[in-house]
RNA sequence: AGGACUAUAGCUCAGUUGGUUAGAGCGCUACCUUGACAUGGUAGAGGUCCCCAGUUCGAAUCUGGGUAGUCCUACCA
């Protein structure tokens, strides 16, 4: 084995081994455990909120794997509409061409040539992570059966009156031509103006101000509303205005909406630009004037003047023109929420189209009913009112888009617009009867992406056929998945699976924190504070990091300030550290319900972490290979008590891991693995194994117990630590496991350690204790006093209990060996005594004589801190139990532990102060 | 506007049902290449548990009120 841990050696060799050999197929008891993956963009490559995701459900994955569990982790990608169209889009736009030019059916050949081409990065990406997906199974959202699926769903839907065309306000991206969902609009403060406008009565008699954040809006204005109790306006209720700029007369209303406090109470009504104006005009049958192109730009509908204009050109003339006219009364500061298109981030127009809609208002209340029974159980909980308070109030699903790439709607239209909802042409022919001579003509649309997302568990199951994986793995154990997208998919999965499958699509969600940058901000490409998952497994240099960093970049300053940043925060690049380290960081930070930041140092520690495991490994193997190792039962063992203390130590480790592995808290079972393993296997056991091995005089028993042990041990907790660090407890598992009496062709697929609690050994567990304590008793002294490391003591042991007697009977080898003794024996309570100074172990006094060796001021000094120390923890104890009110009230078996923790304290302190006497006297 | 979450060592974070000497990693200080590991070992320093009040014998922990930060939802023209 090489002298320190290489990640890369082994990691691309452990996966294609596991891929190859299918070791990721679903394969054991009769217990089925799944988790569908939630799909990520098929084109799109991977980023650190992938990679701790993935990193979870692998580790809830092969943790259930190895338990016996009937394990498939169902693996795919989304064929995400609007983001890979745009991508093609750009590209066509760079060779000069375009989809129009293109056609529909060579735009979408040349989407699926870009999928084919680009589609396997992100799926090559998941493999380096060491994700144990079933790749077998792999589904894409536009495969046939996904496809026929999505269908299915639609026209079913469609029959039951739960999907239906309708005309209304939707929200228009004028830059894609296409509507998106409400939860496709993001809305930012943004610095804007108010301009307010006089309105002149149709009666001549004055005006009426209104204000507005749009103006060209006021083109389509039907009405001006007022508050039905304002004395100021109630009169005028009824009466006209002259709308300036156009010929039109618009009525003056009322309508409880308006708010009497804001502006001057008068507000211009736009029901065809507007959302709330909408409602309002259809509470009052107002005319609904739509005057804008696909574009944005100002239509026919407006005066001439205006035509064809862009929304903001059109803009700055109303409001020129309205100044020139005398009705412009004042311009403000104001700002504004602007609702902006999350993918093309132009601001968005409600606007007046037909759309396909989704009742989801019918389809929530099971949805609602199954978390409010628990049958889908949210982790952490709290998330469950954040999805409660969102599907309460939810509004219908506009599913429509009009774009090329994706799901097309199945519907067809004869000339007189009637509609016919089928799975193709012929066979809404048949079902209706159409003859051959009526022209039926689909619709061009196509399906949200999240409309397919939402059939995820199923359909990859085969659904609409009874498939027997849909039987066994449906539905499916836990959702892995990011607070974002509770409403984009958890939902809609919820109330989708709901309604078909009548049952739920998962019982878990396990919603995970967001990866931030170590200052915690969101990391994003525009701010250059992106790391890549690849980048931190196999590193990268400084140069390569910034040109990836700044690539692309529209702004040249922007570019300045991130390779300024990435110099700084990343001097010498970025050094490789596996993915085993990674994965571990990633655990490490994931406790509940909090954003992770993701801090460089501690994946280096983790690197270090795999560093130690494999020279620990290096050890061992180095004491068993080709040696006993009791691998056959029989045999002398004579097992020493660190054998005992650290086999029962494991057991309490694999409770704590499997206990923390079932809340979900990764962090507390990385935790207890690192702890064990590092401070425990390795800083005391494998020391306390050196004086057992290498004593020529050890029985050959106790070398096999020992040996035994420490091979056992490690290879257990290589099986526990597996499904957290895949690839380097598999290396090292091929070694070790015949050593301890193991076999198999992976560890992967090896039962996962159970704890056998009768195997904890209390005493044991004390008697380390105690051990422990001694050596870091004269270590410390050795310490503190600036005793060479190599200077072997003598230690005088004083005022000892019988057990502290037949301690160190049983272990002198082991004290002289840890804390570097050359002797160590029992003085009498009142033998005359060297000068020494001292530790305590309870009443066990430990003495390392001074001569030579110990600065007389050195060790009053340390012995002074060490009764101020102590002198302030009795006082505190001793305040307690002065107080009769605690003496009183307090549970009597916490007011004895007090008066206990005082007596020792008193007595350490008697001693301690007795010490500093000797040596003052001396 | 409503809601959620967060505040503990210089930094990143744990801290179970109230009773600990408030912990870990990184960083820091001193010493050490001792036959697994310097990506290491040993020892050590470092905390007003955001603030105020309350409940309690006892509060980092429970309650109320503040402060600061992050986020979500809905929005007034």
């Amino acid at each position: 084995m090489e002298k320190t841990f290489q990640p890369a050696d082994i990691e691309t060799r452990w996966y294609q081994e596991w891929e190859s050999k299918g070791y990721f197929a679903p394969q054991g008891g009769d217990q089925a455990y799944c988790i569908m993956i939630p799909p990520p963009n098929v084109t799109g490559s991977l980023h650190m909120g992938h990679g701790f995701q993935e990193a979870i459900m692998d580790a809830l994955i092969r943790y259930h794997r190895m338990a016996g569990f009937n394990t498939l982790w169902q693996v795919g990608t989304d064929h995400a509409g609007i983001a890979t169209q745009m991508v093609v889009e750009r590209q066509l736009e760079a060779q000069g061409a375009s989809r129009q030019a293109l056609g529909r059916d060579q735009f979408v050949d040349k989407v699926w040539e870009w999928k084919a081409q680009s589609g396997g990065t992100i799926t090559e990406q998941l493999r380096r992570l060491g994700s144990s997906m079933d790749w077998s199974r792999e589904r894409f959202t536009m495969d046939p059966g996904l496809s026929e699926a999505v269908q299915e769903v639609f026209i079913r839907l469609y029959r039951e009156g739960l999907i239906y065309r309708g005309q209304r306000l939707v929200n228009w991206d004028p830059a894609l031509h296409t509507a998106i969902s409400d939860l496709e609009v993001v809305s930012e403060e943004e610095q804007g103006k108010l301009w307010h406008f006089r309105y002149p009565l149709s009666n001549g008699e004055g005006h009426l101000t209104v204000a507005t954040t749009r103006p060209e809006t006021m083109l389509g204005d039907t009405a001006v509303a007022v508050h039905p109790e304002d004395g100021r306006y109630a009169h005028l209720v009824g009466q006209t205005i002259d709308l300036p700029l156009t010929d039109r007369k618009i009525p003056i209303i009322a309508d409880d909406y308006v708010d009497r406090e804001f502006g001057t109470g008068c507000v211009k009504i736009t029901p065809a630009h507007d959302f709330n104006d909408y409602e309002m005009g259809q509470r009052h049958q107002l005319e609904m004037i739509n005057i804008l192109d696909d574009n944005a730009a100002i239509n026919n509908n407006a005066p001439e003047a205006y035509r064809g204009l862009d929304r903001f050109v059109a803009r700055e003339r109303v409001v020129a023109d309205l100044d020139s006219l005398g009705l412009l009364e004042k311009i403000e500061d104001h700002t504004l929420k602007v609702p902006r298109g999350d993918r093309s981030g132009v601001v968005i127009e409600p606007y007046l189209t037909p759309q396909w809609y989704v009742d989801a208002k019918t389809l929530a209340q099971p949805a609602i009913a199954a978390v409010e029974q628990g049958d889908i159980q949210f982790v952490p909980k709290q998330w469950e009112n954040t999805y409660f308070a969102w599907m309460r109030d939810i509004q219908d699903w506009c599913i429509s888009r009009q774009l090329w790439w994706g799901h097309r709607i199945p519907a067809w239209y004869d000339e007189a617009g009637k509609v016919y909802v089928g799975a193709s042409e012929a066979a809404v022919r048949e079902e209706h009867g159409l003859g051959d001579d009526l022209v039926l003509r689909q619709d061009a649309d196509v399906l949200d992406t999240w409309f397919s997302s939402a059939l995820w568990t199923f359909s990859t199951l085969g659904w609409p056929e009874e498939t027997p994986e849909l039987a066994t793995f449906h539905p499916s154990s836990v959702l892995v998945t990011g607070f974002d997208i509770i409403f984009f998919w958890v939902a809609r999965m919820i109330m989708m699976t709901l309604h078909f499958r009548k049952e739920v699509p998962f019982h878990t969600v396990y919603v995970h924190g967001l990866v931030r940058d170590v200052e915690g901000q969101k990391m994003s490409k525009s701010k250059g504070n992106v790391l890549d998952p690849i980048d931190l497994i196999d590193g990268i240099q400084l140069e390569p990091l910034i040109e990836k960093r700044t690539a692309g970049m529209m702004q040249p300053q922007l570019a300045k300030r991130i390779e300024k940043s990435t110099r700084k925060q990343f001097p010498n690049g970025i050094e490789p550290y596996g993915t085993d380290a990674l994965r571990f960081t990633y655990f490490s930070l994931a406790s509940t319900g909090r954003d992770i930041k993701f801090d460089i140092g501690r994946i280096e520690g983790f690197r270090n972490f795999c560093n130690k495991i494999w020279n620990a490994a290096r050890y061992v193997l180095m004491n068993t290979e080709g040696e006993d190792c009791g691998q056959q039962d029989g045999g002398d063992l004579a097992l020493s008590l660190a054998d005992r203390w650290i086999i029962g130590r494991l057991q309490e480790t694999e409770a704590a891991v499997a206990d923390a592995v079932a809340q979900y808290r990764f962090d507390l079972a990385s935790q207890a693995l690192y702890e064990f393993i590092w401070n425990e296997y390795c800083d005391w056991y494998l020391e306390l194994s050196k004086p057992v091995l290498w004593d020529e005089n050890a029985s050959p028993g106790a070398k096999r117990a020992t040996r035994r042990t420490l091979i056992r041990v490690l290879e257990a907790w290589l099986r526990l630590l597996h499904p957290f660090m895949p690839f380097i407890t598999e290396e090292i598992w091929q070694t070790v496991a015949p050593l301890a009496g193991k076999a198999g062709p992976t560890i992967m697929l090896q039962p996962y350690p159970e704890a056998d609690l009768s195997a904890i050994d209390k005493a044991a567990n004390a008697d380390i204790e105690w051990l422990k304590n001694v050596i870091i008793g004269v270590r410390n002294i050795r310490g503190e006093m600036n005793i060479p490391p190599g200077r072997e003591l003598t230690v005088l042991l004083k005022n000892g209990s019988d057990a502290d007697k037949s301690r160190l009977e049983q272990n002198a080898t082991f004290l002289k060996k840890l804390a570097k003794l050359a002797d160590i024996g029992w003085v009498e309570p009142d033998e005359e005594t060297p000068l020494s100074a001292t530790a305590l172990v309870g009443e066990l006094e430990i003495l390392v004589p001074m001569a030579g060796l110990i600065d007389k001021e050195a060790e009053l000094a340390r012995l002074a801190r060490e009764i101020e120390k102590t002198e302030q923890d009795l006082a505190r104890v001793e305040g307690k139990l002065s107080n009769a009110s605690f003496v009183d009230r307090a549970p009597p078996e916490v007011v004895s532990k007090e008066r206990e923790k005082a007596a020792a304290l008193e007595q350490a302190l008697g001693k301690l102060r007795e010490q500093v006497e000797r040596i003052q006297t001396m």
